[in-house]
DNA sequence: TAATTATTGACAGCATACGGTCTGTCCGTA
DNA sequence: TACGGACAGACCGTATGCTGTCAATAATTA
């Protein structure tokens, strides 16, 4: 068990446990997922993308996004248009409701991020996310997106 | 989006991306998950515990564990026998079948730990896995498991 | 001992997460 | 212009991950 508890598979899953419940703690009050909070940034960031190029961003599997996407549309905060200039693609962009929330939201988003890494020392921090980063930086040049985009 | 990009949890999620991504290339053959596999190990590690001990040994959810240990039961790696002391209380062990199995697909895991880490440089893994086991470590103390089994 | 409380596993329900498939659509090319 | 391949979104199926609830049973206490 030793080596269990010394994976550093096993210790991401965790800290990823840790994150995910820190940022529903946080965000009790706004019925909001960091799932759905990552897609409305980058829907708000990039008004008009299509789901596909959006799983690109936010690195969503295409069939997660799709369930995403559905309920952020049925809480009225994210439109989605067919496009004129190609009939198979579905534009996104937020509602005003939508952009109000992310607003409101991002004061316990960043509450979020300062106490997962409270625990760590300032230099801690900083060499936490370097090699987080790095590591993330790397998986993204081998598989962009789970499997199904890479071609 | 820069914000997106740089925030701990997102790096996280990605990260852990990479790793579930990792282990089901390396375990291909085994029809084996992650997740899956921490159990069997903890099992084997414990063989007799319970469902709940269980839960709090590898911090997964109750209700998580019981669909996989029925996964892994029907695939006959793991038995649930009642308890005699204790009348709702099922005990767990692996067959010779889950033995054999979790042999054979260990160095396919410890390939997987390699793999991950691998990008980057020795000092700066062995700096990760103790970040990691750190941040592990007070969301231990202050979540033992998810919620229900905290008291 | 009887009533209360706690615990265990099962189940229902929602939200990711991923692979596979299908239909409709676009686009380059013959 | 017809055709084959690439691509977008919709679905389906399986596996986590978590909350809440329930019945059975154990432990505690009045």
């Amino acid at each position: 068990m030793d080596a269990l508890y010394a994976m550093p598979g096993h210790l991401i899953r965790r800290v990823q446990q840790a994150s995910t419940a820190l940022f529903a703690e946080e965000c009790a009050g706004f019925d909001l997922t960091s799932v759905q909070y990552a897609a409305l940034v980058a829907i708000r960031e990039n008004p008009g993308v299509d789901a596909t190029r959006l799983s690109h961003l936010i690195a969503f599997d295409r069939s997660t996004l799709g369930g995403v996407l559905e309920r952020l549309e049925g809480k009225g905060w994210v439109l989605r248009s067919s496009s004129p200039a190609d009939r198979r693609v579905k534009l996104l962009r937020l509602t005003l409701e939508g952009e109000r929330l992310l607003r409101q939201a991002e004061p316990a988003v960043r509450r979020v991020q300062q106490r997962l890494l409270e625990p760590l020392t300032p230099a801690d921090r900083a060499a936490m996310l370097r090699l987080l980063a790095r590591l993330a930086a790397v998986h993204n040049d081998i598989t962009p997106v789970p499997m199904r985009a890479a071609g």
